[in-house]
DNA sequence: TGACATAATATTGAATTCATAATTCACTTC
DNA sequence: GAAGTGAATTATGAATTCAATATTATGTCA
């Protein structure tokens, strides 16, 4: 029963990359995507509470396609939801956030070690390019493009990696705590330690040192963590 | 808007452990987990397709809470959404499989550093009598109880972290895995060799040897990752 | 005036219905 | 006889409807 379907698919090198075509999205997953966005973007505050019938006006839909969206991001973690009671924003305490950082600290870790040992030399010189971009952004003190591109360091470091589920598993993480990073507050030391930080990375990574990679890039999440912790 | 919502919701210490009192499990979740099981348990291979009526009928309900289910599954990634054609079972590759388990050898890793350096005396002392316990499955030959006690111990390592984010995170990927799992073929060189580090990872974690602990635990995984490859 | 009980309202949970896209099958044509 | 086209069928996507639970409002009694 389940062997026609096995046989006529067949997986050579990329397969299905596109699984839709053209403009063809499902209306769930484009409202997930979108409320996703909102609450990363702190549009929705943690702690509140979602409307089922406000949310279906905004968007322009009806229940049955938000609920659904309602549900994914539960299961993301995102939200929390409460038999008869709806859902609501998760409320991120601090033992929590420290949680989640250690287990990305962990992630990460991962990724240098796999990126140092079987990325291509290309994908290792765009991370030593980029981390030269993230001093210049630095030194003219632009926060907005050095947060652009430390997020796109890492994000490449995961990707280079080679592991798929490594980078969808961070990917869920992080977002969880993207409110969080986002708030950090960069002190100036702070801001001058993650430079170098980045810098001995990518030295590292281009050493192909796998153990050393690793080993930076756990530390260097887990200095994150105390720069979040000592805000406010 | 939000701050009403937040201000009349204090968090002491536990507050809310049951918000479903007694019977009232939405039906969502209660399809979710036994269509989670079905799978898990390989009573639906990987590859075949969903039919949602035929669901429906076998689990006596509409399809909507049936669809909300497929979305959760969809993302932890037991199914696979496509628009318009339904949903198929994951087909695990053996590159995907391999990969999870790196995922995983870097979370138990985690789990064994944080557990050799917060989990209770109690905890520690449970994990060894689990150890012996193991061994004993082993002398006797008892594979259903070996199987059942090894898990056991991982997940009291995993709980014992104290890293409720790290418990879950292992749990959405050890779901994936579990049907390699147990088709992972025991020789009695590979049965040997895990028990005895099962016993130097209780030894490290007496000493409360985060380091080692760590190391072990990954190392563990990495090697029931061989031993499912050389199946077949 | 305040606390409790009860009724009214609103919101969530689930089933049904409708719409749309994909699959299947028959028929035509080469 | 095989391939391709078009209609019929089936399955999925989404809106609507119905039911059950929770929340709010109202009124009564102490």
């Amino acid at each position: 029963m389940g062997d026609e379907v096995s046989s006529n698919q067949q997986e050579p090198e990329m397969s299905q990359l596109k699984p839709d075509p053209i403009g063809r999205t499902a209306l769930a997953v484009e409202i997930t995507n979108r409320l996703r966005q909102m609450i990363l973007e702190g549009v929705m505050q943690p702690g509140e509470k979602i409307n089922e019938k406000a949310l279906t006006t905004q968007f322009g839909v009806s229940r049955t396609p938000l609920r659904e969206a309602l549900k994914v991001l539960a299961a993301e973690g995102l939200l929390e939801l409460i038999p008869h009671r709806g859902a609501v924003i998760t409320r991120q305490s601090e033992a929590e956030i420290a949680e989640v950082f250690h287990v990305l600290a962990a992630l990460e870790g991962l990724a240098g070690e796999l990126t140092a040992q079987v990325a291509s030399d290309a994908e290792l010189a765009q991370i030593t390019a980029m981390t030269e971009e993230l001093r210049q952004s630095y030194a003219q003190t632009d926060r907005p493009r050095y947060f652009r591109i430390n997020q796109a360091i890492h994000q490449e470091i995961l990707a280079a990696s080679g592991n798929d589920t490594l980078v969808k598993s961070h990917e869920l993480l992080a977002h969880r705590v993207q409110r969080a990073r986002y708030q950090a507050n960069l002190t100036p030391q702070r801001w001058r330690a993650a430079v170098e930080e980045h810098e001995a990375i990518a030295k590292a990574l281009a050493a192909r040192d796998a153990e050393t990679t690793s080993r930076l890039m756990r530390d260097h999440l887990l200095q994150k963590l105390t720069s979040i912790r000592v805000k406010s």
